[in-house]
DNA sequence: ATGGAAATAT
DNA sequence: CATATTTCCA
């Protein structure tokens, strides 16, 4: 397992984890250091003798983070060796000693910090900035294995966060806030969430420059339009303003080959929400207007080629006043943006529901998405039904509304348990990793929506990609898209091995009894998988992680530095 | 007032 | 042309 999903998917704990390398050869503080460093959940490596440290380093580099190194009278030549050597490795000089020009030398030589001897456990506990920092600081030759992915995490947890603040507004008068309260926050994907968060870090790449990444991000866009009346500023809005500079500045300059590779990482799994709305302008002042409009919502002239790539641009202009930029400046009409985020939330509600329970209103509660209204989801469900009506031929419908065990059928539209799936950190929607075509009853003709990849672009050719999953199963509506005809088993492109079958119960269970515990788990996560409109059994999480992974495979982002375990 | 679908707009 | 919004109807 070593750079496997976990790994570089789920290090959304961020600074746990962080390997420390540990310079003291003081036995004593260096053994109370490491027990505090490792209350917090760092992963400490002592060295006693600099030999020792600066062959470790020069071995495995990838294998630290963060070096501390204790500087006293007797070693200090020894240390500044190994700041030298230590160069890419965000380092910590600690000490006793008081010596101004010891400390500037070692800050001279790259430390990071020099910090008197009994540390405060909050100079301790924070040495994970160093780590950001040099993360996304370091030149590009200085960026070490161990730090890259480092920065790929920071900028999808940062994307994440932004997610969070998602769209918010609307008429306060409505349900939205009882829904809010009534329980489960889908937010929140982040173990915790204080990390400094500098807004979103928008990672530019040149446009069209490679690879068709994702360009999507939005998650959930609400451009103004022209003039109009009504409305005010949605807390998206409000939220996208207020970006600061530093982190994302440094994230476009500092290499950008990795920003783009960080980039397109998070954005499979995470959906990012990145508001095209500018707004950035007048806070406050009234005055600061100059180009609001502009970039995005600009249809009509697109300036560029591409298409309607549209959005996207992500200029977002720096506003010069960061702050507030809420407010009330605003008043456009909003055009909501069916993003592939918004579509997944759209699909999951949906389901839960219950396809013949879905209406409007409860969709729009269980979405959760403020800004969005009931017509806007209305239109939505409309266009919705259309498809599906139009992909599930007649007699197919009633095949998976009647499955076989009765056991299941109560699901079916009324779902009893909690819907564990309803995180926004779920990558996808349950109902979207399954294999695309593959199968007789989902001919190709008269799927102009599906576009001529073959895939289910549902959507906007353009910055859906990074939602289009190669080979599977189910339309981008979130279709159950299955076989007619029985359990066929397709000879299963990728995505691990839930070859999209039907649900077979019985054969199963038959075999249960034959197959050793492991497997027989295996199977009831295939089968539960495979029935992406079920709700998942408590404790069984959702596919995200390794479907997300898998995508990422797909798209040729897999290999990363290898965040190498707990032993060093 | 609400869901649903047609009409209309972009 | 596809999608989102608006309008209309039950």
């Amino acid at each position: 397992m070593v750079c496997s999903a976990d790994d570089m998917l789920g290090w959304s704990d961020f600074p746990k984890g962080l390997r420390v390398l540990l310079l003291d050869e003081d036995s004593l503080s260096s053994a109370d250091l490491k027990s505090k460093l490792e209350e917090m959940d760092y992963i400490v490596s002592t060295f006693c003798n600099e030999n020792e440290a600066l062959s470790a380093i020069s071995d495995k580099a990838e294998s630290f983070h963060v070096a501390i190194i204790e500087v006293s009278r007797g070693n200090s030549d020894g240390r500044f060796r190994f700041l030298e050597a230590a160069r890419n490795l965000p380092t910590i000089v600690i000490s006793n000693i008081h010596c101004l020009s010891t400390m500037m030398k070692c800050i001279a030589l790259g430390a990071a910090e020099f910090l008197q001897k009994p540390l405060s456990e909050e100079k301790l506990r924070n040495i994970w900035q160093h780590v950001i920092h040099k993360a996304f600081n370091a030149g590009g030759s200085g960026l070490s294995k161990s730090l890259k992915p480092i920065k790929e995490t920071v900028v999808s947890m940062l994307q994440l966060q932004s997610e969070t603040a998602e769209v918010k507004n609307e008429n306060p008068s409505d349900t939205e806030n009882s829904a809010h309260a009534d329980g489960h926050d889908t937010e929140q994907p982040l173990a915790s969430d204080k990390y400094p968060a500098p807004s979103t870090p928008q990672i530019e790449r040149g446009r069209s420059l490679d690879v068709e990444d994702c360009q999507d991000k939005t998650s959930c866009a609400v451009k103004k339009e022209s003039d109009e009346h009504d409305r005010e500023p949605t807390e998206l809005q409000k939220v996208s303003c207020s970006e600061s500079k530093s982190v994302e500045n440094t994230c476009i300059n500092s290499v950008s080959a990795v920003a783009v590779k960080a980039d397109s990482l998070s954005s499979p799994g995470v959906p990012l929400l990145e508001e095209e709305v500018d707004s950035a302008d007048g806070s406050k002042t009234s005055e600061c207007n100059a180009s609001k409009e502009s970039i995005i919502s600009s249809h009509s002239h697109n300036g560029d080629n591409l298409e309607s790539s549209a959005g996207d641009g992500n200029q977002k202009k720096a506003s010069a006043h960061p702050n507030s930029c809420a407010a009330k400046t605003n008043k456009k009409k909003t055009k909501v943006d069916w993003t592939s985020d918004l579509h997944r939330r759209f699909v999951q509600a949906v389901e839960q529901l219950g396809i013949d329970h879905a209406i409007p209103s409860k969709i729009l509660e269980l979405m959760k998405v403020d800004g969005l209204t009931r017509h806007n989801v209305a239109s939505h469900l409309q266009k919705y039904r259309m498809h599906r009506r139009h992909i599930m031929p007649k007699e197919d419908e009633r095949k998976w509304q009647l499955q076989r065990d009765p056991m299941q059928r109560g699901y079916m539209h009324k779902p009893l348990m909690a819907f564990p799936p309803y995180h926004s950190n779920c990558g996808l929607p349950a109902g979207q990793i399954y294999p695309v075509w593959g199968h007789p009853s989902c001919p190709t003709p008269g799927m102009q929506m599906w576009g001529h990849t073959g895939y289910p672009a549902w959507q906007p050719p353009e910055n859906w990609l990074w939602n289009t999953y190669p080979g599977m199963h189910a339309d981008v509506w979130g279709c159950p898209v299955m076989s007619p005809h029985g359990p066929h088993v397709f000879p299963q492109p990728q995505m691990q091995d839930y070859g999209f079958v039907e649900p077979n119960m019985e054969a199963s269970r038959k075999s249960f009894d034959l197959q050793p515990a492991q497997e027989v788990i295996d199977r009831l996560v295939k089968e539960v998988i495979s029935q992406p409109w079920l709700p998942l059994p408590l404790g069984l999480k959702p596919p995200s992680t390794d479907s997300v992974l898998s995508e990422l495979h797909n798209q040729g982002i897999g290999a990363f530095p290898p965040r190498p375990h707990h032993s060093i």
